[in-house]
DNA sequence: AAAGCGCACAACCGCACGATA
DNA sequence: TTATCGTGCGGTTGTGCGCTT
């Protein structure tokens, strides 16, 4: 037996939304509330709309303090490490962003700030519609690319295909924006280069937010995200890693690119995002340069990079060594001179059998995640929010 | 000038989950 | 314990606009 429609389709309105139903629903709700049931909500207005659709529109547009457009560099670099964090958790980004929706943080997202960071073209609807998207095609087509499985790639549910996507699209973004950031600390030596070395990204530094000076349930998502930046601080050795390193924490505050305490995005007091330091985006063209150069100079199984103790810990490295060792010849001869970061498609394509590369890097980046451990102190109990996010970070919803 | 195309944004859809009867 | 309901979320689709050919 199927749910039963929260609506009669038949007879709500559909489509974009008109300055007088708009008027209509702001004033009531500004004067008497949602009262708990925005299914009800709409008859009590007069409003031929869904009770859904009545929420959406006053979540994502009609309630005060929204913000629309004009992305500011912070933000998106909130969005970026969160994503690379936790994934594809709109609605806890948009709690790290006041003013911001989940909706807006999603198309932001997928219309400009993958492009800038990916540096691919968003697919073409009618090419998807066709089923021409390289994209698709490296995941939905995986048994075209690694016929050596004869199409077992075609069996798996498409689900896992798309879980498995952006998993992959996550750990491309880590890699490529590790290696560009890497660049600039590869050679260093003395300690005024390595104050200079990048960070690892995301921005990983203990946050300090003012976790009481924001709304309940911002701050049960903030205290998670600390929870995992705690974690992962930890992991990386920043906070008691090399001396250097610890002295570049401390002297790259004003640093641009690659200031460490940039990294300090959600540092202010009253619960306001202090803006770091210069983000420094780079264009595909030039970071593909970039990454590639810096592949090979590092040593890419234990110590992180540059010599100065910091990544994301063993575990990370291992994940990198793996997906290193597995796609870093894909491009061939100059790869194997430079280095390669892999493109998604390249992700997906497996030279030794269907579903076994993407079900591999997905189980090694799980695996990576598992094996972070909170320090006991740090746990937080008793918080449905935090705890679905720990979730999330322990591994249990890296799947997405 | 017109068709094709890509982009950005708004809105919809279906599922999962928690609350409640 | 189970069924139902309301809500929230993430993915997907619809649509209008502007640019390119």
């Amino acid at each position: 037996m199927g749910r039963a429609p929260c609506c009669d389709k038949a007879s709500v309105k559909k489509g974009p939304w008109s300055p007088e139903e708009d008027a209509k629903l702001k004033a009531y709700i500004e004067e008497n509330g949602t009262g708990g049931n925005w299914i009800a909500l709409p008859q009590k207005i007069g409003l031929k709309r869904c009770g859904k659709s009545c929420r959406l529109r006053w979540l994502n547009y009609l309630r005060p303090n929204i913000k629309h457009g004009d992305f500011t560099e912070e933000e998106e670099h909130i969005i970026c490490s969160l994503y690379i964090s936790i994934g594809s958790r709109w609605s806890i980004i948009a709690a790290q962003l006041p003013g911001r929706t989940d909706n807006d943080i999603k198309n932001y997202w997928n219309t400009k700030l993958k492009k800038k960071l990916l540096g691919k073209r968003a697919p073409s609807r009618r090419a998807r519609a066709a089923n021409q998207d390289p994209y698709l095609a490296a995941a939905g087509g995986a048994s075209n690319m690694c016929s050596t499985s004869g199409g077992g790639g075609g069996a798996m549910p498409a689900t896992q295909q798309a879980l498995s996507a952006s998993a992959l699209e996550r750990i491309q973004l880590h890699m490529r924006l590790q290696g560009l950031y890497g660049t600039f600390g590869c050679a260093t030596t003395t300690a005024d280069n390595a104050a200079a070395a990048a960070p690892h990204w995301p921005k990983l530094a203990e946050t300090l937010m003012q976790v009481s000076s924001l709304p309940t349930d911002a701050v049960t998502t903030t205290v998670s995200v600390e929870q995992h930046q705690h974690h992962l601080v930890g992991q990386s050795g920043l906070a008691g890693g090399a001396g250097a390193t610890a002295a570049a924490v401390v002297e790259a505050e004003q640093q641009p690119l690659g200031s460490v305490a940039g990294a300090n995005y959600m540092t202010a007091a009253q619960g306001s995002f202090e803006r770091p330091s210069k983000l420094g985006f780079y264009s595909p063209s030039a970071e593909a340069e970039a990454a590639s150069a810096d592949m090979t100079s590092y040593p890419m199984v234990g110590g992180g990079y540059g010599g100065a103790g910091v990544g994301f810990g063993p575990q990370h490295d291992e994940l990198y060594d793996f997906l290193y060792s597995k796609y870093g010849s894909l491009g061939g001869v100059a790869a194997a001179q430079g280095g390669h970061i892999p493109t998604l498609p390249e992700l997906h394509q497996c030279p030794d059998g269907a579903a076994a590369a993407v079900v591999g890097a997905d189980e090694k980046f799980s695996a990576w995640t598992t094996s972070c451990e909170y320090g006991a102190g740090q746990q937080l109990q008793g918080n449905s929010i935090s705890g679905s996010l720990q979730d999330y970070v322990l591994g249990g919803g890296y799947g997405q």
